[in-house]
DNA sequence: CCTAGAATATCACTGTAACT
DNA sequence: AGTTACAGTGATATTCTAGG
């Protein structure tokens, strides 16, 4: 009952004792807890709509809706059915996906409550524009060494204008693997599709 | 205060279905 | 044909509470 509609979710600390008393809970899982959704305030536009969780926008499309409406949560809201249809990859399916996601009154209540709560940023781009990266399309298998965890690497590729993908297709640049001996489908796919198999060393050297 | 055992979270990775 | 979203799996890491 700590949680009615999306925006509660960071007015936790009213209940402090109640969740420190809750069987599983205690001190540090209520201290980790709040930590967690106040660090979630800050957000990104693209960040915020994957959050609203409408059928077919991910993280992927719901970068590209960001971009394509300037960063601007209102121009967003007010499009229709047309412009959304304009965005790259939105067909029909998607289109009416959002513009019907925003024209429900409830849905649209909700999610202005969840937007006064947060402190949207800008994406971060071009930090150090690299001409080997840009434009390009990587793929990602296997641990990395070099960045903590795969998303890390995710981030620094597209903060330089490069794009990651989840599968290897023609259009795939290179394939970043620091295990030679894989088998994995995607290693096999590159194989096939002459596609670039590259270490993170290598990578890095770009 | 410290430790052990248990529960839970996270991570990399797959496969499937559906969309453009 | 190419992409993406999403659910599920097994392995590993983290972190809790209870009890000495």
């Amino acid at each position: 009952g700590f949680i009615k509609e999306l925006p509660d979710l960071f007015k936790l600390s009213r209940f402090k004792d109640e969740i420190e008393n809750m069987e599983g809970f205690g001190e540090k899982s209520y201290v980790n807890l709040i930590e967690a959704c106040e660090n979630a305030r800050t957000t990104t536009l693209a960040r915020f709509l994957y959050a609203l969780g409408i059928a077919g926008v991910g993280s992927a499309n719901a970068k590209i809706l960001a971009r394509f409406f300037d960063e601007d949560y209102e121009k967003i809201k007010g499009a229709g059915f047309d412009e959304i249809s304009e965005a790259e990859g939105f067909g029909g399916v998607l289109a009416m996906a959002v513009s019907s996601y925003f024209s429900d009154e409830k849905k649209l209540k909700e999610a202005d409550g969840l937007y006064k709560e947060l402190n949207i940023q800008a994406p971060v781009q071009n930090t150090e524009k690299s001409e080997n990266i840009s434009g390009k399309t990587f793929v990602i298998t296997g641990s990395v060494y070099h960045f903590s965890n795969r998303s890390e690497l995710k981030e620094y590729i597209e903060e330089r204008g490069g794009k990651v993908s989840g599968s290897v297709s023609a259009k795939t640049d290179y394939l970043i693997n620091n295990d030679v001996t894989s088998t994995s489908g995607k290693n096999k796919k590159a194989k096939e599709l002459g596609v670039k198999i590259i270490s993170e060393e290598d990578f890095l050297n770009l």
